[in-house]
DNA sequence: GGAATAGTGTCTCTAAGACAGTATCTA
DNA sequence: TAGATACTGTCTTAGAGACACTATTCC
């Protein structure tokens, strides 16, 4: 409305969404990349991300939802922001911001067919344009963070999970072990998971583990325990 | 460069910064408003914000750090990015993102003489426009939130402090008491202070408390602990 | 000396980790 | 039955909180 009385005109801002997309793939985390299809960098592999359509997003949280589903299919992770990143030189088309959200999703929900999905070990990241790199290696910080108190990783399980399948998750994420008795009692106290009646994960030559569930009330919000999983 | 050739033009986002700047005055979290000069919203109480100014900031942290200064005369506090607030309707000019930063300052390095600078207590806030109330909470409660294991409320008091007035602060930004000998526990832990030789807090009827300052390696940066600094 | 708060030594108690024992499956 | 891992009971240990005692100032 009133914006240009206001303010003198400058240089117009890009902005866009990028999504750092997670999963768990020989116990170790990996970041979901695509090859870019426009300059710059076509054909590199790089976050996926895309313009702010301010006619059909609501929100940039939308944008990224958006962004997701077209580009890989994935329909409703867990989503959330990360950080914003700004800047004149980030992007070699002018000053832009880049808000940045994360997801975390099970391999097996993954489309990994033919439509171009790369997966990357976090550890041993490509080379990636703009300030990508960065971007991943904040994701996974992160997510790192956030998993020491709070029920986080079992977003990269599927639906149904014993304790000793989600212990081995949060190792992978936390990298380091956990005493089982204590991982336990944290898992209680999360109170996240009810056991399915009567559902045994049977076929191993031991005694068969209970399955749980997430409750549905931390489905799209996460449990906080004060003190940490681990130590 | 490319920009228009890759995608459609859409109608252009206002790209804004606000601070929410707090301080703490009477044991109490307090947040700095500012009168508002120019429509929407004339005359209201808001954060200090403005238009990102392409070639003017870098960055968005630098229009941030500019505004800041601009507006309130504050130049070099702790700043750190909070959130990114975007979307249709938070502003009635159109599609708007938010940068959003938060700094801590003491009350002391505040220039409250007559340029209009408001304080809020945070529990109790006046009408403010746009989504800046939840804004001023998100900001309480990561600042609470990283308070509990980290160094962040020394940047709400001076230069020189001893530790019961440190502890003071504490008290007053996490909302409850903490145990004497458990919080100096934890200030050794943390290893940010250091103390001034002989240099006392004389004055009261009572045994005097050891000055301490801040080690320059943390004027800048947090110190963090593994277990929180309350339980 | 009395009052007040600073600073510290030490005991208690809570909760995390270690360890080992029982349970229950396959081969 | 042997081997493997799930699950659980309980002891040990680390660290947070409680309490009390000494230190040092002003009045």
């Amino acid at each position: 409305m009133a914006q240009k009385s206001v303010e003198p005109d400058y240089p117009p801002v890009i902005c866009t969404v990028d999504v750092v997309l997670l999963t768990l793939k020989d116990q170790a985390l990996h970041v979901v990349l695509l090859k870019r299809k426009n300059e710059p960098f076509a054909g590199t592999p790089a976050l996926p991300g895309g313009y702010i359509h301010t006619q059909e997003d609501k929100t940039a949280w939308e944008a990224a939802a958006r962004v997701l589903r077209d580009k890989t299919g994935i329909v409703s992770p867990y989503l959330e922001q990360l950080a914003t990143y700004s800047g004149a030189d980030r992007d070699p088309r002018g000053w832009s911001i880049s808000i940045v959200y994360y997801a975390l999703i099970p391999l097996e929900m993954l489309p990994l067919d033919n439509n171009g999905l790369l997966l990357a070990p976090v550890s041993k990241l490509p080379k990636m344009p703009f300030d990508h790199k960065g971007i991943v290696d904040l994701a996974v910080l992160r997510v790192r963070s956030k998993s020491q108190y709070s029920s986080l990783p079992v977003y990269l399980c599927g639906e149904r999970v014993t304790l000793p399948q989600l212990q081995v998750v949060y190792e992978a994420v936390l990298g380091e072990p956990i005493n089982k008795v204590s991982f336990r009692r944290k898992i209680d106290e999360l109170g996240m998971l009810e056991p399915i009646e009567g559902e045994l994960e049977t076929g191993a030559a031991h005694r068969p583990a209970q399955v749980y569930r997430l409750r549905s009330a931390y489905k799209r919000e996460l449990s906080l325990v004060q003190r940490g999983i681990n130590s």
